[in-house]
RNA sequence: GGGCCGUUAGCUCAGUUGGCAGAGCAGGAGACUUUUAAUCUCAAGGUCCAGGGUUCGAUUCCCUGACGGCCCA
């Protein structure tokens, strides 16, 4: 019973209080870590250093008066060889001690006669008395690159997600997907302050939300008493810096986007966006690859990656695909599609719509279901019609259609961008066009933003405007399948204290 | 929103064609001074997710619910 364990290592506490120690100092002066240790090792092994190393402790193999345990650091795990006659009396310690523990150890390094790297420890500290058990989760080494075979895995993903500190603490690898995204960010900050781009931060609390079609969270601001949303994206607020001048500007920030969850899509996530002036969306392509290849050869040494166990070859230029050519060959249809023709697509492929649809929410509808599982990429989808795209500037060619794209891998969408919309007259009507499909019930149609448009009205510079899905980039290149996976602490229904209600 | 699956010891999992609930690891006691997931011996450890129903009896069968996972919309 857990209540007994826990009052098992409370005793322990207590007893090693009683031998004068106290469980939980201060500091701990170390002087390298579990990795430094093993990589130094020659030298320091030659020379009879003495070596401080610190971490949990993950397995005790005490065999009377000597034995072996191990310690895991935030590098990697080291053997430990504690021997009474090297440590005297804080080998009373040792049976105090249980796994999951914090400890210290002081002592040389030596390699055991089966051949293993270890630390033949002199003296040994608690640095922290841990009162509630790990899981315990064993690991057999197999073969030189390192790959051990696991027993007794934790599989319970919610506790996983919930308690992400267990999942931390026993999973090495889980550390090392956040410490892939750490790099891919820093790679991305690199690449676009290289080029001369402002990092901003605009807020999260918005007065109107606006940048995308989604529906918002709706907090409340007690001493303003407003209402406030938190944003669904930074787009307005990036573009009014357009108009301030600062010609390159980016955020890397959280969305909050108040829609349903599963392997793609989480109600906070991260996500860059970037505006370039005097740029249209020909360039943020350019930009997107780059970013793209960039962060594959920065995580992988490579523009191919693996994903899922297939390769994806991520090397610029991709392909371009025009929406009237994905919906013609996907879906039967094309941009010239009536509300009708659209609904008959729907019902011949076997969606079910209300037949009450405005005509962009229909052919989102039609995209996600027929067009983007085939777009295996990396393709970016080009030339979207301009009543889904009520910020993208018209395509020069008179046709009606934005200039706007999308890039999808593995059926995935990871960016969008377009040449941004700054004629404000024209940006006005399409405001106008979206309150209307608001009237029509379109809870994702945009709001009208006037200190937006204001801004516009003072002279926009032409823009390239480019977002991308941080997570789903951290996915695409750590090889993981799940959003979730990627995020340190995953939305997750609360917990009940009862179990109940 | 729909479908399928899961929930049994701290962890990984068995299991009961409905009759006092099992193993390994972890934890406890004892032995053991160079081991490699797992040394040996002994003892202990459970609201079998929750609530109803059927039944002499439910952890098991049925229903409802909670939470989660996977897939689909």
């Amino acid at each position: 019973m857990e209540d007994r364990l826990m009052q098992d290592r409370a005793d322990k506490l207590r007893r090693i209080r009683e031998l004068g120690v106290e469980p939980y100092p201060h500091d701990y002066d170390l002087t390298h870590t579990a990795a430094e240790a093993l990589e130094n090792f020659d030298s320091l092994s030659g020379e009879g250093t003495t070596v401080r190393l610190a971490g949990r402790l993950t397995s005790k193999r005490i065999q009377g008066k000597a034995g072996f345990a191990n310690i895991l650091d935030r590098t990697t795990t080291i053997q430990l060889y504690i021997r009474r006659d090297n440590i005297g009396d804080d080998f009373a310690l040792v049976k105090l001690l249980d796994l999951g523990d914090i400890i210290g150890a002081e002592g040389t390094l030596f390699v055991t006669r089966t051949g293993h790297q270890t630390l033949e420890v002199r003296q040994l500290r608690v640095l922290a008395k841990a009162l509630r058990p790990m899981p315990v989760v064993k690991r057999k080494a197999t073969g030189a690159s390192g790959d051990a075979e696991v027993f007794d895995e934790v599989s319970d993903k919610e506790m996983r997600y919930r308690r992400r500190y267990v999942d931390l603490a026993i999973h090495p690898e889980v550390r090392d997907v956040f410490r892939a995204r750490a790099s891919l960010i820093r790679c991305i900050r690199r690449f676009l302050d290289a080029r001369e781009f402002v990092e901003v931060e605009t807020p999260a609390l918005q007065p109107i939300y606006g940048g995308a079609a989604a529906r918002p969270f709706v907090t409340h601001h007690n001493a303003l008493d407003a209402r406030l949303y938190l944003r669904i994206a930074d787009e307005l607020y990036l573009k009014r810096l357009i108009v301030g001048g600062i010609d390159r500007v980016y955020e890397i920030a959280k969305n909050f986007r108040n829609e349903g969850m599963d392997r793609t899509h989480n109600p906070e996530f991260t996500a860059l966006e970037c505006y370039q002036a005097f740029a249209d969306y020909e360039t943020m392509m350019e930009l997107t690859e780059e970013i793209v290849s960039v962060a594959a050869m920065e995580l992988h040494g490579s523009t191919t990656i693996s994903y899922a166990g297939q390769p994806i070859d991520l090397t610029p230029p991709f392909e371009r695909l025009s929406m009237d050519d994905a919906l013609r060959q996907w879906a039967g249809i094309d941009l010239d599609a009536t509300n009708d023709d659209l609904i008959d697509a729907c019902r011949r492929n076997g969606i079910e719509v209300e037949g009450d649809e405005i005509w962009a929410r229909l052919l989102d509808i039609l995209l996600r279901e027929l067009v983007e599982p085939h777009l295996e990429g990396p393709v970016f989808l080009v030339d979207y019609p301009q009543e889904m795209s009520p910020l993208a500037k018209k395509k020069r060619d008179g046709s009606g259609r934005v200039e706007r794209f999308e890039l999808f891998i593995r059926g995935m969408e990871f960016a969008n961008a377009f040449s941004e919309l700054n004629d404000p007259q024209e940006q006005r009507a399409r405001f106008e066009e979206q309150a209307a499909a608001r009237a029509a019930g379109d809870e994702e149609a945009h709001p009208v933003d006037e200190d937006f448009l204001r801004a516009v009205e003072h002279g926009m510079p032409p823009t390239g405007g480019l977002g991308i899905g941080v997570d789903r980039l951290v996915m695409l290149m750590t090889d993981q399948h799940s959003i979730r996976d990627v995020l340190l602490f995953p939305a997750m229904r609360p917990e009940t204290d009862d179990g109940q209600d």
